[in-house]
DNA sequence: AGACAAATTGATAGCGTTAACATTGCAAGT
DNA sequence: ACTTGCAATGTTAACGCTATCAATTTGTCT
């Protein structure tokens, strides 16, 4: 069995004082005599003492628990979100529950119930719809929240997001600008902000350049890499197909050369793809895939930092929007600084 | 500010019935009228009262918490064990706090300290060293513990690895078996349990096949892609380099990869490369790794398992330890599946 | 109807901590 | 010496829940 952990009460008994001279003098209140103290610490190190915070919870009214929910924290993605807040969180003295919803509406709403009855102070929530009616029911309540990464429609909520538009907008004028006119799109779906606005900014970008918008060079679903390859292997197999396509993740961004490389087309030679996220693996020397950086590491501490504020009433009431500058990372996948040498490399060999 | 969350005794209140007649009904015990529960659950339905765990787990001494300690959750080794774990103790109605100690002693230590005094249930650690004190203090306590991943020196503590021995030695055995004789392996640490087994799996089986170990095909730090670079751009710059690399962990792998790119070699033509771990980036198509596959899903599933059974003494008092059968996933990284007609083309080609 | 067992409900206390107020003791000021 | 004032400590109750035992109601059987 495991041991029963000593409390202040025991303490008290063996310092000959009360549990309450005890508890002040763990919390340095300080009206404690120095050498009550002294003999107080003395005594909970030699029994190992650790403050049960469930008990102190239960009178303070805070667990110092944060709850993050994502869709995948299997995901790399996720997992870069899941470190910033971790150690921003842990800076400021809280814990992280972590749950993964898999982008299931049912499972987003069980997941917060069950964290508010383990009394979590807040959630941190990177796996919204653009309609959350679980979220709407928080900010009623004036439950502390903060979304990551994606946001909702309505607009009273606190968010950290980059800016998917622009992004997108970046990452499109960018194939353009070097001579790419046949650009398909493979996006997330439009439920879901980032999905959404990372469509409209191709999109736009394309109209605002004199490109028609072609409903067969654009596909909306998950951001999985099997939705990538497959949305590839249709695209790619069009009589007259794409030359660039601007994937809406790096993980579509695989699945897109996964169906290319099938394809027998090589990258970015017969095929120019770019993707968005700028997940770790996307600096691979055998990936080298251009991409949207998001800041992925910062967005989670800032949100945490939104949240803390929030938990603590430091921040006077308002609402917190940050919108993070997109990035556009350039490396080979796009096939725009191919050096000249390469590119008659290329054309050589074939 | 938070609304006030209903209790109990607000039911208890309009029910006209006592507190204890609440708790009973809200936890179906059998000794309640039905007409007296649905009258109780329907006033608790119209509050949307929820059941306070804090307080509840003051006195029930239970959490329904775990604590998942990983080197970084950042890092899609540990992302895809977490995941596993998150599902498993949801499926038995336990939640996940995770932390990350960056393979440091001392953060190891001071998260258990401050998940102890959140009161967790137990602990799951995938971030030991071989000689841990902190593990050896729980285990003297009797407080519930699963290592995963890694094990420790001492052998009083529940595990859940893959047999880290056999993987070096299915790797290595395949690169000999298909011709390689001068292979050269970039290792962990050998103060963490896969770093060590990893490395002697590699080293018997030279032995155990005639070929002798050499110092300078060998490097030794930490599982990451910087250390895999750095160590390959050493060893593949000596005279007589080796001609594959066993690199003992997928991270590692990808950074011979780019010291390969970077000195101009193909993989695997100039160069065979094997990993280990299988995380979800290896099989991509232009990585294609050869690798180790550890069920990492599963590792992390088992270990909830036991642990959940160490906490609620389902198991009887036994240590258990489960060791995972390794697989090689041969892709092409390591030369050994390329159709002769690659191969040829790959000639016909210089 | 009366007696008894069983089912249902209630009262009390306690989990470990802290907030709020009460008490004690001791030094300074007159 | 005697109030005054403040520092140090103590007492009580409460946080929301449940274990335990006591009290009450209900039903059953003779």
């Amino acid at each position: 069995m495991k041991k029963k952990a000593p409390t202040i009460k025991e303490i008290a008994k063996i310092a000959n004082v009360s549990a309450m001279t005890v508890s002040r003098a763990l919390n340095n209140s300080h009206s404690v005599r120095e050498a009550t103290r002294k003999k107080i610490l003395k005594i909970a190190s030699q029994l190992s003492y650790m403050p049960n915070r469930i008990a102190r919870s239960l009178v303070s009214k805070k667990s110092n628990l944060i709850s993050l929910i994502v869709a995948n924290i299997g995901n790399q993605f996720f997992a870069e979100i899941s470190r910033g807040i971790e150690d921003k969180a842990r800076e400021k003295g809280y814990s992280v529950i972590f749950s993964s919803t898999d982008d299931d509406a049912k499972n987003l709403a069980s997941c917060v119930r069950t964290m508010r009855e383990v009394g979590v102070d807040g959630f941190i929530i990177a796996a919204v719809f653009l309609k959350e009616p679980v979220v709407d029911e928080l900010v009623d309540q004036n439950f502390p929240v903060v979304l990551i990464n994606r946001r909702v429609k309505k607009n009273n909520v606190n968010y950290v997001v980059v800016d998917n538009q622009k992004g997108a907008v970046l990452a499109v004028e960018h194939l353009i600008n070097n001579g790419y006119k046949k650009i398909g799109i493979i996006a997330g779906k439009s439920n879901i902000s980032t999905g959404k606005e990372r469509f409209q900014g191709y999109r736009q970008t394309l109209l605002d350049h004199g490109l028609k918008f072609k409903k067969e060079y654009s596909s909306q679903g998950p951001f999985t890499k099997e939705h990538g390859k497959k949305a590839a292997q249709k695209m790619l197999t069009l009589k007259n197909r794409p030359e660039a396509i601007f994937a809406a993740s790096d993980n579509i961004a695989l699945g897109v050369m996964d169906a290319a490389g099938e394809l027998g087309l090589n990258i970015p030679e017969d095929l120019a793809i770019v993707g968005f996220d700028d997940t770790n693996f996307s600096s691979n020397s055998k990936i080298r895939l251009t991409t949207v950086s998001q800041r992925k590491y910062e967005m989670g501490g800032r949100g945490v930092q939104i949240l803390i504020d929030l938990i603590e009433r430091q921040q006077p009431d308002y609402i917190n929007k940050i919108v993070l500058e997109p990035r556009l990372i350039v490396r080979e996948s796009c096939g725009c600084n191919l050096s000249k040498n390469k590119k008659e490399r290329h054309l050589r060999s074939h």
